[in-house]
DNA sequence: GGCGAATTGTTGGCCATGCAACGACTCGCG
DNA sequence: CGCGAGTCGTTGCATGGCCAACAATTCGCC
């Protein structure tokens, strides 16, 4: 068995997520985990989830969240309200500022994916490594336990320009993707 | 810009490191970084290494790796040496159950990659998938630092199989690879 | 030869995370 | 209705990592 795709597998991914938090920490003061975390929040209806479906999705424990979430509604950028349909439930929503800081820190997050993952593999490549990956992530899923977010196909997309600027944010310019295309 | 492959990408990560460590923890009390570190140290020539070198490798932190070694050397699988060359520096060798312990986990680790990483790409994809992971991480290198230890190319091969059974271990056979045929 | 700068590894303090135990709540069955 | 099983999120504790400060040592330059 050839280790060496494995092990540039791995090699890869430490060195760009160290990259990718280090740029979002020093001009966000985001961790990547704070920034995916506003993120899957805008991506949802309404700009709001439950702990544990946010726990599915960032693929981190309940205590995890909790903790995440409790530091993100320290800096203001996430409320954290009781479910209306369900008693124990609590719900974790974008603030206003927090809108505003996922916006801001976007364009230097995408930037980062550009250069250092798309600009690193060729454009002919790019279809075979999401079919690889895709995979692996399904297989193992598959193997562990039912596993329902998607890698690709989420049917979630937020109607987060629509009213974006709700409590602190400027005009009704989306969050994700388009902005960093410099 | 298509984020599918990135996610799935880390998505891929994120499930099979998760995997990895906790089948190796379950069955042979190591962690997954704890399981590199010794390899690490098998393949170096004499079956040790500076400190700042496995940091290097294992791209951890100096304090990181003070720290692991320390776990290590509780578990007698390493033992701290001070370098011979260089009074300020340490180094951190192989013991005979480490080696044992390393030809124990082998098997269970490899069969993991083999099943869960190979298993799911397609043999025709890998070349790509390796030239992919290797052209980003290289390009963070550079962007960063020096950055000179293998992705691809290592030249060491470690003495192991030589005299593997210095002090714990059973017969001659070799530590990396080949184990794992299940 | 000797002093200042650089390098090496360790330590203290902190942060992020997982697991297990828990309390609060919901649901279904009698 | 009322109770027991299940679900949801939080908390205590342990783990493992990083950064900054430090001590010991080496190196370069005078």
């Amino acid at each position: 068995m050839d280790l060496g795709p494995w092990r540039s597998f791995l090699h890869a991914h430490a060195r760009l997520a160290r990259r990718l938090d280090e740029d979002l920490r020093s001009r966000h003061a985001l961790s990547l985990q704070e920034y995916e975390t506003l993120l899957h929040l805008a991506e949802a209806p309404e700009r709001r989830l439950r702990m544990g479906r946010l726990a599915d999705s960032l693929l981190l424990s309940k205590s995890g969240v909790t903790r995440l979430v409790d530091r993100l509604v320290d800096d203001g950028l996430v409320e954290r309200t009781s479910c209306s349909s369900d008693a124990r439930g609590a719900e974790a929503s974008l603030t206003g500022s927090g809108v505003a800081r996922l916006r801001a820190a976007g364009p230097t997050h995408l930037a980062g994916i550009r250069d250092h993952f798309y600009g690193a593999i060729d454009g002919d490549d790019m279809a075979v490594v999401e079919r690889a990956m895709s995979a692996v992530a399904s297989r193992l899923c598959a193997s562990v336990a039912p596993c329902d977010h998607g890698v690709e196909g989420d049917p979630v997309d937020g109607p987060v320009q629509s009213r974006a600027g709700a409590s602190g944010a400027g005009a009704g310019t989306p969050i994700t993707e388009s902005t960093a295309r410099a």
